[in-house]
DNA sequence: TATGAATGAGTCTTCATTCAT
DNA sequence: GATGAATGAAGACTCATTCAT
């Protein structure tokens, strides 16, 4: 029976207000690929040690850069982090060009999901630990960022012609964005792999779900 | 020549693994009505202030006890949220028996969204970190048990004569946990407390995903 | 290689001047039995746990009486600790009697030699604790107590007609307590349990002592 | 919606088995001489507060530093109380090498002695309560070293030629290490600083003990 | 008298962040 | 720009002791 000594939650909260905006933009080459080693130490550390282990000096230390040198980049550790999320992000908010092409909203969704699918079987641990931590509504503004954008596209794809007749939308994309996200986790926890299984499943449950808010006939 | 007071030696050793199992057993009056009065002030602090505030002396000062108190009764942080997590599970995992009885799997999914609707409803905020804390692998005995005991309870659904035809239905019953709680736990979060369509949502979210993994013709 | 998370010596002081004498003289005989009980708990949670464990909590539960009980008789845990060395130094000091009417100063050593032993081998582990709390010169009083008399003692044999000449006899029955001590501790220590070697040894150790200080031809 | 300051989701675990080894070890000058002053402030903290007042907060107080700087360099108030262990031990350890060259076991005795009585006089208190330390067996591995290497040192001296037939030298080099100790403890116990006389009473103690023991004749 | 619930001062330790070099 | 030493607020947890029942 695991009893392990893990102990608990915390959290500290420094100042009331403070920006999680970049502190100095990186001008020389140099000073770039330091911010880059840095945020992805911090991936690492996460995936490695998860939250319990990430620490500023950890990261520092990782990345082979001094503590100073970290702040220098980044305002707070929560700036960190956030940078991180971002670029996590990024690929994952590509598929909005793409999906804005789109005339299907069958093959959108679909393009949608496979972008998901994308995102969490490249480093699974890190979406995973990312998730929660975008939970903890910390880095508000960054999350909403990213989990609004998504729910935008979303939106767009089910006001598509082909799409069903829904009474709420926007209600309807955040559930889609929710309920994406959740089945694809839940196969990273149990590290199925099986792609086009999970596709199917996914599927599956969005448009059973769409059906059932569906208003036509 | 030094004779005063007491100076014992004494010597800490930090120890390796740490039950969560409650520390001792109230057995007056009084001492129950502390540890229930513990555990709903970690419940206030969580959702008031969040994990961010959610402190052993924060919750002792809400609780009007001593911090000695509470550590009487828990013997760490993490086995008061533990509890906690206990306390909330509880009312949800009663409709365990409930769904034994059942034989219509449909009957029997609704009955078992209509407990996580129910459990939500109650204090949403407290819910959805709890939900959280649960993703944090951190208890994760008390956890999985919760969750596995969910789980079970919905591969017995899902084993029913009336219910499709599934190649995996320990996979499909995690999911179907999943993606009941995700779709759930969104709800909550914007405030929408209409239950019957909720409650629709939810089954057709199920149901598309069960046929979808249907192997029924 | 032993690395293990033993913490540290701290000490607690409570008031500056705090009488260690009995809080309550037990009149009946149920009392009388609980003081007893209270400090045998006390050896044997010494004995198994070293200083480390030693708190009256746990000595309470190990005398299965409540913690006020304790406290009921002993004022402190500094008063508990002085009277498990009291009881344990009284069959010590019981030869101090023996010693008195004996004429040789030879015969006289190798009784306090073998009392030392005895008291040594009746119960090692407790015997070390109880000299290590000794010297934190915790219980000053109490201590000085038992060495003073062992000390009183001895110089009486250095005393004796026979006895070699020494220039400070209160140094030398110090000394000869001190050193007497350690060998046995030392034996002690390693578990070695011959008896007869130790008592030569120690006599040994003594006679060569005292012969350098005589000032006889 | 609350959109303030770092909240970061850490977690902390207990860990089973501590190290004393050094933290970090110290790069600038600076920090060279932080870690010197604040095991010097332990050693005075040990002098003048004993065990009693031995604390992280007064050690780095009484130095002068923050307590985060302690914990800098030390991983815990045992490595610290350990370091200051080695910092005292380390002159009497030199003697080992002395010792090795030397041909007359009465002379190599005698050095052994004097280096004993040195470390002694030059803080008694200290060499006082870093004694009780030891004994706590806590440090087991730094202490074992210690005496361990004044052991083996002795057990070398009475292996040379001129030296008495001894059927266990193991044994005999204990009791002379525990001999010596505590003959120059109890001198310095009294504050008796008569460096001869301390000298020629060990001296006899330990020749009366090997001679006792010798199977010579 | 006995009980055991309650207390809270006191300690250890971490880690985000600053700042002198 | 970089470094890493220093800071100290914050938080977990223990245990001797008191006191209401």
């Amino acid at each position: 029976m695991l009893t392990e000594g893990t102990r608990i939650v915390t959290v500290r909260k420094r100042v009331a207000t403070k920006s999680v905006a970049p502190r100095k933009v990186p001008r020389q080459r140099r000073a770039e690929s330091t911010v880059t080693v840095i945020v992805e130490a911090a991936a690492r550390i996460l995936e490695i040690n998860g939250f319990e282990g990430f620490n500023t000096n950890a990261v520092a230390g990782k990345a082979g850069v001094s503590i100073g040198s970290l702040y220098q980049y980044f305002r707070s550790k929560e700036a960190l982090l956030s940078a991180l999320i971002a670029r996590e992000a990024a690929p994952l908010l590509k598929i909005e060009t793409e999906l804005a092409d789109m005339k299907s909203s069958r093959a959108a969704i679909r393009c949608y999901i496979e972008a998901g699918i994308a995102y969490q079987m490249r480093r699974p641990q890190l979406a995973r630990l990312i998730d929660i931590a975008e939970k903890t509504d910390m880095f508000s503004d960054q999350v909403m960022g990213t989990v609004t954008r998504l729910r935008t596209a979303v939106q767009r794809i089910l006001e598509l012609p082909d799409a069903p007749t829904l009474s709420d939308k926007t209600v309807a994309a955040a559930d889609v964005v929710a309920l994406t996200r959740s089945l694809i986790d839940a196969a990273g926890e149990r590290r199925d792999d099986d792609h086009n299984r999970l596709l199917r499943r996914v599927e599956g449950a969005i448009w059973g779900y769409l059906e059932s808010e569906s208003m036509d006939v």
